[in-house]
DNA sequence: CGTCGAAGTATTGTCGGCAATATAGAAATT
DNA sequence: AATTTCTATATTGCCGACAATACTTCGACG
């Protein structure tokens, strides 16, 4: 009996084109191939990724907007730096916008959001530390960063996250884990917000944040030598 | 005698088609014609601005990346209000990000970035408040960032002067003039940076942030009402 | 030898079209 | 009548090609 599905049941899910360049380029900017200012034309991405130029356009267009590479007229695509120190520095600016965050959020507590956001750390608790995608701890960021009161401020906060996000995935899991203590931070945080205390919960989201960046800098550090393990091999 | 040039010597400067739909469609935004979370297809855009779908397209992704509107598939762009309430909202933001730049540039004064500083402010004041396009003071407000060292801090804060740029353009130089004390806002930011304080630096970009967070927010609500008598013209 | 100019190449912005997918509306069933 | 299924439409993602523009190389000239 023949397949009712077409002969080539998945050469490519429609909508995907534009995401494998971005986590393409991703992932050669953390593993440092272009670095020192490296030029890349739409038509050598075509080659490389495979698609054609318009999912190309759109995705070098998303990371130009992300100040991950800029874009030249008839120049092609130059990629910045973007290792352990960018990362860093993109740490820092997250940091000031989620510390911002949390200290309107502690000035405005209300019965209704303070229920979501213990309750969105009890899905972090509940899950025991096994969460691939990161899911419940960007909800509880998400929820934070709403709990502000500042839409722009929280859409804000939620590029960053889309950016950290798509470093963890290409990272892995290996190096870039929950550290043990996310827990605390994270109840510290909370705890702070609830009693109000907008000075408390801005350190507290600080002091975690900072965990987050030493983390994300050594797995950028480890993304390196790999990189350059595979230069080696080349 | 023919023309040695086409017959149509500027039908569109080559590069203006996304540009063109960038413009109208915040123009639209601030005039609040999309009021009310209307969405808009990339075909209506198509027959609204007179250029193909491929403009259409990277003009609704940057806005996207703005966090001016959210698209959906096959649903159409949908609008999110952009009166007086969110400009203030990206000032807030805005202030965020410059007020920490102040601060570390003044925590890391060094004598060829002072004086880049007061150059940029040498040429605001020489113009004597006639500065069409803002370039002088976007100059200044670039050089604070730049002399923060977090190249990201930078880069987000040129990514925010381009969207008020933007709305500045679109507004007009009707009544979002440089008010009168901005010099004076302007020189007491160097000062302190210039001092190496680092608080008064930040109270000093705040305050005069504010001022401009004021100017911006009646400039939108006179658009708005200019929105509104269309409204009831047509 | 250096500088200017022009042909040639490279790169990008835009266009119309196609296929896939989601939404909306109509028809059939319970 | 309400719900489900099926069809038709609408909308989007992707593709290949064209034309305009910027860059490069080569040659002519001072």
């Amino acid at each position: 009996m023949p397949s009712l599905t077409p002969l080539t049941p998945n050469p490519r899910p429609r909508s995907a084109g534009k995401h494998i360049v971005v986590r393409g380029l991703l992932a050669g900017l953390l593993k440092g191939e272009w670095v020192g200012g490296a030029r890349l034309t739409e038509a050598e991405a075509v080659e490389k990724f495979g698609v054609s130029r318009t999912p190309v356009r759109e995705a070098l267009l998303e990371l130009q907007g992300l100040g991950l590479i800029e874009l030249r007229r008839n120049c092609g695509a130059v990629f910045l730096p973007f290792g352990p120190d960018q990362l860093r520095e993109i740490y820092d600016v997250r940091s000031l916008l989620e510390v911002e965050a949390a200290r309107l959020a502690a000035g405005r507590v209300d019965a209704d959001t303070l229920r979501s956001l213990f309750a969105a750390f009890t899905m972090i608790r509940e899950s025991g530390g096994i969460d691939p995608d990161w899911k419940h701890d960007r909800t509880l960021h998400r929820t934070i960063a709403a709990a502000s009161g500042n839409h722009r401020l929280s859409s804000e906060i939620s590029r960053y996250g889309e950016v950290i996000q798509s470093v963890r995935e290409i990272v892995g899991e290996q190096s870039y884990g929950i550290h043990e203590t996310t827990a605390d931070e994270h109840l510290a945080i909370l705890e702070a917000i609830r009693q109000g205390d907008a000075d408390a919960a801005a350190a507290a989201m600080k002091a975690h944040l900072s965990q987050a960046s030493d983390s994300a800098a050594k797995a950028a550090d480890l993304m390196r030598s790999l990189g350059s393990e595979e230069q080696v091999e080349a």
